[in-house]
DNA sequence: TTGAAAGCGCTAACAT
DNA sequence: ATGTTAGCGCTTTCAA
C-alpha cells in the first residue's frame, strides 16, 4: 500500500503538495505536477478512499433501496434502472449501495444508511403519491433525487420525470383525431403520480375535443399482461354501442395483454381496434417487435439513469434545486397499431 | 453529530475507555460500561463508520457485480439472490455495493473496486466452468465466495453449492425406477459447473441401471421457456421407438416449456410423459402451482443467501478455508408430474 | 480498570 | 508554488 506520504518522501516534497498535484489544484507548478503524477503511476499509487472520505466528510456512496411491496415477483424495471444508474454513477466515481427492506418496514434501510452515515445521498424510485420514504428524507434533510414525483404540486426535492400529462394527452388526441369516440385507458396503479397525470391528460384531451360525443373509461391496475388481457376482454365484450374502438395503455406489457384479448375476440389491429401504448422500453419487451408494431409514447427508462445520477451529483455539489427538477417530454411514435376508427370513413378529414 | 470525544468529555472519561465500552471490550468495569452505553443512547450516538474503517482498515462493504453476458434480458434469478444477500449482510452489518459491468469488460468492476479499496470482499454468482473473475480475485488474493463452482476439482476458494451430481442422479433414477427407458435431459448451458455435474449424475444413473436398454439424450441451452418448448417438441416428434417417455429439466422455466410442448402434442402428464425438474424456486414461478404439480429436486436459491453471507464473513474473520466450502443436498419431492412409463404395467415392481 | 498518545491516509487552513 | 500544522473520528498500543 503506497501512500501520499511515501511519494512525498521519495520526492522530498510535502504530503500537501503531492495531494494538490494529484487532485489537480491550480497552484502547483507544472514541473512538480508531472513529477508527482509520474512517480505515483510508477509506484502504482491508489488513493485510499476511506481516508479521503474521512477528511472530506463524504462517503462517495449512493443509497438505492428496493422499492416497497415488491413481494410477489419484483419489478424488472427496477433492475433495468439499477444497472443503468450503476454505470453512470461509476463514471462520476460514485458507488451504489443496495439495500432490500425487510417486508413491512420500508424506511428502515434509509434510517439505517443515514444513521451509519454510509451514503451521501439516495435515489428514490417508484414513488407513490404519498411516499413515506420521501417524507423521511425531507425530514432528515438528506440529499436525494426521485425518479418520478409524489403528489405535491411544488416538490421540495430534486426529481427527474417525464411529462406524463402529455403522455396521456398525446396518445388520446391521436386516437380522437383518427375518429375514435370510445376509448378505454388501461392505466397503472392509482396511487402513483404518473397514473394520475396520464389520466388528467386523457381527460383533458377528451374535454378539448369538445361537445362531440367522445367518451372514455379509465381503469387502474398493477401493470401486467393479465391485467391488460382481462380488462380489454371485458371492454370488448360490451354491447357494440359501448364497446371501445381504441385502447390507451400505460405500458407495453399491458399492451401485450390487450393484443391477446383483441385476437381472442377475433378482431384485428388496427382495422377493428387501435392501440397506443406508453413504452418505457423495458429490456425484455420490444414494442417495435409487436405484431403489428406498436404506436407509442416513447421514453426509455434507461434514459433516465444518466440524468438521475447527474442531478444527484449536482445536489451534492450544492447546486440550486430548481435546476435539479427536470421534466422531459416523451416522443409520440406512430406505427402500425393505430388506424381510423372503423365507423369512420378513412378519407374523411378530422377537425382537431 | 455526536462523537466519542463528546461522550468522553461529558463523562470525564478518556475516548479510549468510551471506545472500549462501546465495543464490548472485557476490561471495562460494568459500571462504566452501563454509564457509557446509556449516555451514548441518550445522545443518540452513531459511530462514524468511515473513521472506524480508517482505523481498522476494513470497509464493511461487500462487492456484488452483475454477472457477464446478461445483455439480452437479465437473469431474474440474480435479482432474487441479490435481495436475499442484502438482507443477510445487513444483519452482519455489511453493506452491498452493486456494480454493473459495461459490456465487454467483465472484470473491470472488480479491478476498480479492488483498486479503490472500496470493499472487503466479493460475492461471485453465476460462475462459468472457466471464469475470469475467479481467476482475477484469486490472483489478487481478495476474499470472495462463489455461489456455485468453477471447473476445478479442488477449488482454492470459498463456495456454496448444491450437490448437482445428485440432482441429476436422483431425478434420473426416479424415472428409471418408474420404468422409463428413453429419457431426455434438457440441461442448462454447457459452460457452467452445475450443468456439467447434473449431466454426470444423469449418465451415472443410466450406467448404474445396468445393461438394460435405457438410453438418454442430453441437450444444453439457455434456460428459458422457449428452449424447453422447442427441444421437447422436437423430442416428442421422433418416431415412437426413439421418443422419450420422460424429461429431466434443469429449471422450472424449462419445465414450463416442456409442459406446453406435451400439451401441443396432445399428450398428458404424467400418463404419457413424465417430467422431473430441478426447482430453485424463482420468485416468479412456483413449481407446485403447475398443473400437474411438478416432481422436483428442490433447493431454493434464496436459501443460499444466508450461507453465502456467512461464509464470506468467516473468510473475512480468517477462518479456515475448508470450513467455508459447502455443498448442500437438494431434496427430491415427488408430486404429480411423474408416473410409470406408459409401456410398463403400473403394478409391476421395479428392481432398482 | 483507565488514560495518554500515536496513527490510519488524506485534506485544508494558514503560513511562507 | 510549497511547507507546516491540524484535524476528520476512531482504535490501539503502551503506560499507569
Amino acid at each position: 500500500m503506497v501512500t501520499i506520504k511515501q511519494i512525498s518522501e521519495k520526492l522530498r516534497l510535502s504530503p500537501a503538495t503531492v495531494s494538490r498535484a494529484l487532485n489537480g489544484y491550480p497552484e502547483v507548478s507544472a514541473k512538480t505536477r508531472i513529477l508527482v503524477e509520474e512517480t505515483a503511476r510508477n509506484l502504482n499509487y491508489r488513493p485510499n478512499q476511506l481516508a479521503k472520505k474521512l477528511a472530506t466528510g463524504r462517503s462517495g456512496m449512493i443509497g438505492l433501496v428496493l422499492p416497497p411491496s415488491n413481494d410477489k415477483g419484483f419489478d424488472p424495471t427496477f433492475f433495468d434502472v439499477m444497472t443503468g444508474l450503476s454505470r453512470r454513477l461509476t463514471e462520476l466515481d460514485l458507488d451504489l449501495v443496495f439495500h432490500a427492506p425487510v417486508f413491512g418496514d420500508d424506511i428502515e434501510p434509509f434510517r439505517r444508511l443515514v444513521g451509519k452515515q454510509a451514503v451521501d445521498g439516495f435515489i428514490v424510485t417508484n414513488p407513490r403519491l404519498s411516499d413515506a420514504r420521501i417524507d423521511f428524507l425531507l425530514e432528515e434533510d438528506i440529499p436525494f433525487v426521485v425518479h418520478g414525483r409524489n403528489a405535491s404540486e411544488q416538490p421540495g426535492f430534486a426529481y427527474f420525470d417525464i411529462d406524463n400529462f402529455r403522455v396521456g394527452y398525446d396518445a388520446t388526441k391521436l386516437l380522437l383525431d383518427l375518429g375514435h369516440r370510445k376509448i378505454c385507458f388501461l392505466n397503472g396503479p392509482d396511487d402513483v403520480h404518473f397514473s394520475f397525470e396520464r389520466k388528467r391528460g386523457f381527460e383533458k384531451a377528451l374535454a378539448d375535443h369538445g361537445s362531440d360525443a367522445a367518451s372514455g373509461a379509465v381503469r387502474h391496475g398493477r401493470m401486467s399482461e393479465s391485467y391488460g388481457y382481462r380488462e380489454a376482454l371485458a371492454a370488448l365484450s360490451l354491447p357494440p354501442a359501448q364497446r371501445p374502438t381504441a385502447f390507451v395503455s400505460s405500458s407495453t406489457i399491458i399492451a401485450a395483454g390487450i393484443l391477446r384479448a383483441v385476437r381472442d375476440k377475433g378482431l384485428r389491429v388496427p382495422d377493428d381496434v387501435s392501440i397506443v401504448s406508453h413504452d418505457d422500453a423495458p429490456p425484455q419487451l420490444d414494442a417495435m417487435g409487436f405484431d403489428p408494431a406498436l404506436t407509442v409514447t416513447y421514453s426509455p427508462l434507461r434514459d433516465a439513469c444518466g440524468p438521475l445520477a447527474d442531478i444527484l451529483q449536482g445536489l451534492l455539489n450544492g447546486e440550486n434545486l430548481d435546476k435539479l427538477q427536470i421534466t422531459e417530454e416523451a416522443e409520440l411514435i406512430v406505427r402500425q397499431s393505430t388506424g381510423p376508427s372503423p365507423s369512420v370513413d378513412q378519407s374523411k378529414g378530422q377537425t382537431a
